[in-house]
DNA sequence: ACGCTGATGTCAGCGACTGTCATCAGGGTT
DNA sequence: AACCCTGATGACAGTCGCTGACATCAGCGT
C-alpha cells in the first residue's frame, strides 16, 4: 500500500493545524488546508471523515495503548491498580516530552471551538467505553469495570492538562502521578 | 413578548421529532421540518442554534432543575446529599409520567444517529460543571465537587435509561432509587 | 508494451447555516 | 382613525461542509 503517497495524510495534518492556529477553526476552510498540503479538498475527505476529524486522528492506536496493557494485565489485580499501570504505560508511550508543544497547540485549538470540545467529549468517552470493555474482559463486572474506567479517564484528563499548562515542565508520568495523588481526596 | 406567536418554536420542536421518527436525523432536512410547522427554514435557525439543537432545547431550565434545588440547599450537608435532593426534585419535576412516551420518542432518535450522541455528551457535560459550580457556591471544594457532581450525573443517566426502558412501567422517582443503590456497588 | 490498482483531481450537487433586506401584524401614540 | 414602532417572519443570495461519479495518472507485475 501507499504506493507513491508522499505522506499526504501527514501533511494536511500539519497544514491544518497551522491554519487553526494562524486563523482559528472556523476561519479555516478545508480547501485552505488542502491547498496548503499541496492537494485537494476532495482528498482531505478520503482521509478525515470531516473537518474536526483531521485533530483527531489516530484516536484507534491511542486508545490502544490503554486498552493492550489491561489485555495483557493478569487478572488477579484489582481493576483501579490494572488501569493505573494502563494509563502509566499509555503516558509514557503516547506523551514524550518532544509532543508536549505540539499537544500544546493543539489543546489550544480545540479550546477555542465549541465544536471540537464537543467531539474530545465523545473522544474521552469512547475511550472510557473501550477502557471498561477492556476491563470486562478479565471478569470484573459492568458497573465496577466503568467506575474504574471513568475515574481513569478523569486521572488522565487532570494529568494532560497539567502538562500542557503553561510554564509546566514536568514530564507527563510526574503529572500523572500528581493527578492520581488528588483522587484520593 | 410574543405578540402575535403562535407557538413557532413548539411547531417546530414537535414537526422535527415526528419527521426524525418517521425518516431519522439525517434523512430529514430543515426545510421539511419547517414546512411541516408552516414555516421557512430561515425561521427554523432563528429559533434553533443549529439542526441538532431542536431535540436539546430547553437545556437551560432542565438544568436549572437541578441547580436551583443546590442553592437553596442549606450549607452544613454533605456534598453527595444534597446532589441525591436536587436528583430527586429534577427528576419528580422534568420526569412526570406523561412525558415518558415523548422522552422515549426523543432518546431514539438521539440513539440512532452518531452526531446527536455527540451533542447528548456535551449536554451532560455542561449539566455536570453546572452542577460542580453550585455545590463549590457552597463552599465545597473544586474536587470534591467535581466528583459529587460527576457521580449524580452518572446516577441520573442510570435512572433515565431505567425509566425509558421498553416495558418499564416504574416512576422516574422509583428508578432513581434503585440506580442509586446500584451506586453503592 | 500492457493492464491493473490505488491515490488523486475534477465536477456537479445537496444541505446546513448566515447576512441582508423586505414585509407584515399588532400595540401604543397623537 | 391615521401614525409610527417593534419584533417575528419571508425571500433571496451566498458560503462552506460533505458526497457521488467519473477521469487521470503513477507505479507495479506480466
Amino acid at each position: 500500500m501507499a504506493r507513491w503517497e508522499g505522506g499526504a495524510r501527514e501533511r494536511l495534518q500539519a497544514a491544518a493545524l497551522k491554519r487553526f492556529a494562524e486563523q482559528g477553526f472556523e476561519g479555516t476552510t478545508v480547501a485552505e488546508i488542502a491547498a496548503t498540503a499541496g492537494l485537494t479538498e476532495r482528498t482531505f475527505f478520503r482521509h478525515f471523515a470531516d473537518k474536526r476529524e483531521v485533530l483527531f486522528f489516530g484516536h484507534d492506536a491511542f486508545q490502544r495503548s490503554f486498552t493492550d496493557p489491561i489485555e495483557a494485565a493478569d487478572g488477579t489485580e484489582d481493576p483501579m491498580s490494572i488501569v493505573a499501570n494502563a494509563l502509566e504505560s499509555a503516558t509514557v508511550q503516547r506523551l514524550p516530552d518532544e509532543r508536549r508543544p505540539w499537544s500544546r497547540a493543539r489543546q489550544a485549538v480545540i479550546e477555542g471551538d465549541p465544536g471540537l470540545q464537543e467531539r474530545e467529549l465523545l473522544k474521552l468517552s469512547l475511550l472510557a467505553v473501550a477502557i471498561s470493555r477492556a476491563l470486562q474482559a478479565h471478569g470484573i463486572n459492568a458497573t465496577a469495570a466503568t467506575l474504574a474506567a471513568e475515574s481513569g479517564v478523569a486521572v488522565f484528563r487532570v494529568a494532560f492538562a497539567m502538562w500542557i499548562a503553561d510554564g509546566e515542565e514536568r514530564s507527563s508520568l510526574e503529572c500523572l502521578h500528581l493527578a492520581f495523588a488528588e483522587l484520593q481526596a
